[in-house]
RNA sequence: GGCCCCGUCGUCUAGCGGCCUAGGACGCCGCCCUCUCAAGGCGGUAGCGCGGGUUCAAAUCCCGUCGGGGCUACCA
């Protein structure tokens, strides 16, 4: 078996499934065909597999686009943008494949089949096999007198490939050498006996109508990258295609266990992480290290240097677990390096549904936002976790409280005399600027009462921010406002 | 069971015969800085599954073995 050289440019796809919400390990795969793709000047397929009307859903398939969208994952061809080879939706292209099937059937290239998965079952155990065998090829060779008399039993066919008798060897992109033995793959079925063609069918179909030259999926589908090219085969001889894409699986996507990231589990769920706070920028430079790396002593990269950087053939064939830890620390590496308006501009979300901002922030919030914003941005990892450093900020005054632990740690009997103090102290400040704050402060409380600072300052925190860890106080109480301030201590004292 | 893939620190990886007493990152531990927490700086912890070959030389090549994983639908 041979890959036929394919045209010059470059098409690879992506062709999910909208079956529920998107998974990681399929945004990984988009990621990197769109790496591969954009570092060739090729061009990037995205089509819908949507022929199975009983899994396939319309939300599903919206959650996709919104993901690509979120991600800024763009497509030269496909829904919304249309192109030469549209529909991009599987299931508008049942014509299509009636007409290729009818071809491949006339060919000889396909057969009918009217062996039930019952009767192939009962055939292997017949001859002392394991079922798990599959089928067995039985119908291959079945006479038109042997079909009539099947029909005239009122049964229907499905259409099934015949394949070849012989070795299947293809060269992986990422693995290298690849070789099936000859008679390991029995005979798929491609189209149902209700005329309904199934995955193993149009996905190829598709690809060799769409010229893809370049397929990069999952390694769990290499298994049926056999039957696949024995497709292409028999595609080609009877032209409906002059050529073989290249394969290349990538590495699983695992989660705890070693085993495959389930759907179940929340740390696939791209949208989970999407309301923890994930910058796009952080994901994807996340994704990205399951199975490829930039350099060999940096890893945090921008998407522009992904793309120059690409090269499938440095793709590790090795599975990769999927790390939370450290897929946030390489988001926390993405948010320092937001500027401080871009850094305060992507918080207002994720403030607007924590109830602290209204659907329209007024330029007063805006403004108390930009000022906190620098404070805050070193000290998250995702951008939820600003939200619970700021809501002292925004909160209502007559719902402000600290909270309980952190009151019952630092708003004891002994804090009285620092908060009294502390009110003395900030009432005489003139200027409410931090550095008349911390001055006055200082003088009091570590000068005044001899308290040493980390003392000193947990029950003005408290009181104030309603937190034992907070912003850096001083300039917590600037924005705060002296009103606030003051009236928070004094709460704090009775 | 069958077919196929994979095997470097706990995790993700660099390594593609000598530059490796194996490099980086996350995590973890310690120290510094410090109003808390972070960030930052410095230091530390920890790995080539095993056995044979090939070679002057192997983490790197070959074979075997063990281990892990995927697939095994008229789902995709």
């Amino acid at each position: 078996m041979s890959n036929a050289t394919h045209p010059g440019e470059v098409r690879a796809r992506f062709s999910p499934s909208p079956t529920g919400t998107p998974h990681v390990g399929l945004i990984r795969t988009v990621l990197f065909n769109w790496a591969f793709a954009r570092h060739h000047g090729g061009k990037l397929v995205f089509r819908i597999e949507d022929t199975d009307a009983a899994r396939d859903s319309e939300d599903s398939y919206r959650a996709l686009l919104d993901a690509l969208r979120w991600l800024r994952l763009d497509w030269d061809e496909g829904p919304e943008v249309g192109g030469p080879h549209a529909p991009y939706r599987q299931s508008e292209r049942s014509e299509t494949y009636r007409e290729i099937a009818r071809r491949l059937l006339e060919a000889g290239e396909l057969y009918e089949s009217f062996s039930t998965s019952e009767e192939v079952e009962a055939r292997r155990r017949a001859a002392g096999q394991d079922p798990k065998l599959g089928y067995d090829n039985a119908d291959r060779e079945l006479t038109e007198q042997q079909r009539s008399q099947l029909r005239a039993e009122g049964r229907e066919p499905v259409l099934r490939l015949r394949m070849p008798d012989e070795d299947i060897a293809f060269t992986d992109l990422v693995r290298g050498e690849v070789v099936f033995r000859a008679g390991s793959v029995p005979d798929p079925v491609l189209v149902r006996a209700n005329g309904a063609p199934l995955y193993p069918f149009t996905n190829p179909v598709d690809d060799a109508l769409m010229g893809i030259t370049h397929v990069l999926r999952g390694e769990d589908l290499l298994p049926s990258t056999p039957r696949q090219i024995a497709l292409y085969g028999a595609l080609r001889r009877i032209g409906v295609t002059t050529f073989t894409p290249l394969f290349g699986h990538l590495p699983l996507v695992r989660g705890e266990g070693n085993k495959k990231l389930s759907k179940r589990d929340p740390e696939s769920n791209l949208f989970h992480h999407r309301e923890r706070g994930f910058l796009p920028e952080g994901m994807l430079n996340y994704l990205a290290l399951l199975g490829w790396a930039i350099a060999e002593d940096r890893d945090v990269f921008t998407m522009e240097e992904m793309v120059a950087a690409f090269d499938i053939s440095r793709v590790s064939a090795n599975p990769a677990r999927f790390d939370q830890k450290k897929a946030e620390a390489i988001n926390a590496e993405h948010i320092r390096r937001l500027s401080e308006s871009d850094f305060v501009d992507r918080l207002v979300p994720y403030l607007i549904s924590a109830k602290l901002f209204p659907e329209t922030p007024s330029d007063e919030q805006m403004a108390l936002l930009a000022g906190i914003g620098p404070l805050v941005r070193e000290r998250v990892t995702v951008l939820s976790d600003a939200v619970e450093m700021v809501r002292f900020l925004f909160v209502r005054e007559e719902e402000f409280a600290p909270e309980p632990a952190a009151a019952g740690k630092a708003l004891g009997a002994d804090a009285e005399p620092v908060l009294d103090a502390a009110i003395v102290a900030l009432d005489g400040v003139a200027e409410w600027t931090a550095a008349s704050i911390e001055e006055a402060l200082r003088v009091a409380l570590i000068e005044g009462l001899g308290l040493k600072p980390r003392k000193a300052f947990a029950a003005v925190r408290v009181a104030t921010s309603g937190r034992t860890v907070s912003p850096p106080l001083y300039e917590s109480l600037e924005l705060l406002g002296r009103e606030r301030s003051l009236s928070r201590l004094r709460r704090a004292r009775s």
